[in-house]
DNA sequence: CTTAGATAATTGCGCACGCAACGACCTTCT
DNA sequence: AGAAGGTCGTTGCGTGCGCAATTATCTAAG
């Protein structure tokens, strides 16, 4: 084609980079996603009286055993560096809804553990916002689609953050008084 | 609080809802595009110097017609609020990648239009992009998934954000040569 | 034991954003 | 024409985040 020779337009290539699918694509992604995400967090305001992103964090601590999770496990999950979730987790505690425990084992370490007025609030707005879930996209979705979108998401996901996807982690036994002298 | 005590309890309808496929959904849909964008600002800004906002913001401009959009049709499509929009285009006219233009019809308006500088800086990011974008994610999925993943976006963008999927609104007829003077 | 290097979490700093209030301008109704 | 109300874009203010540096602790090597 065109070799180093000045002669065609330049522009004509980059014009037709400009139309490319890829583009459009990620343009959907991102304005399907933080339209969604902001119609969420309204809604979630207006609601429940505080913004998604405590119900976020007060909903994974409420799924992960015993209602508690390292500092750094909370971050990797929520795509928040260590210093976004210190600040996260100053408020939640605050609001009373999160307590500090030190981690035993790490004595660097601390969890992030629900509280049982936390735990009230992430229950109580659960209800509405799976309703916002629904009226935002779900009900768009045919039972296929969100199994397709589901699928590639979690392909994406499991690429661009794996930590995320990790077991469970080692199990914290309450009684077990394993940490054993030197 | 109840560490050991068993049997039914009012949580357990809420440990139901916990589970719900639904909120899982959601969560991957936060986790992949927070943490794809995550990647893509990090290597946008390591290989071509400006942030990703920066480059998307050049490229609405760079694919609308005459190279410029009014200041409210590119914060709709941005899903950036007016107010964001403004300072975004501060530091784009800063950098002298865009420049503004009054509107003639109305007076209260202006174009956002790209320089012939930000046309080249644009331009010369996209190769960069595109590789970005398919590392990212696109060199995960099928076509067929790309098709499935672009559908479904489409119908939640266009749900969530009407305004973004507009035509490319009535064109001024003028005479390419209005943008020249001071 | 001692030392060097890695890791957990926090803090100072600067930046980007949304909300609400504002001024300028357009539109419509009488 | 004149007044009322809506729309376009900008600004003051407060908030939340990431990056880099810091402290405390863990781990590995000599």
């Amino acid at each position: 084609m065109s070799a180093m020779s000045r002669g065609p337009q330049p522009t004509e290539m980059a014009d037709q980079l400009l139309d490319d699918e890829r583009l459009t694509l990620a343009g959907l992604f991102a304005e399907s996603y933080t339209g969604l995400r902001g119609q969420l967090d309204r809604r979630m305001l207006a609601e429940c009286n505080m913004p998604l992103q405590w119900f976020v964090l007060l909903l994974r601590l409420a799924r992960s055993p015993d209602r508690r999770l390292r500092m750094s496990d909370l971050a990797d999950q929520t795509s928040l560096t260590p210093s976004g979730l210190t600040r996260a987790i100053d408020r939640l505690t605050d609001a009373r809804l999160v307590e500090r425990v030190s981690c035993p084992s790490d004595r660097r370490g601390f969890f992030a553990a629900l509280t049982d007025k936390g735990l009230d609030r992430v229950t109580s707005a659960l209800g509405p916002h799976l309703r916002h879930l629904d009226d935002g996209f779900l009900s768009l979705l045919s039972p296929e689609e969100q199994g397709q979108l589901a699928a590639i998401l979690r392909k994406i996901r499991d690429h661009v953050n794996p930590g995320a996807a990790r077991p469970p982690e080692p199990i914290p036994d309450d009684d077990a008084t394993t940490v054993a002298a030197s």
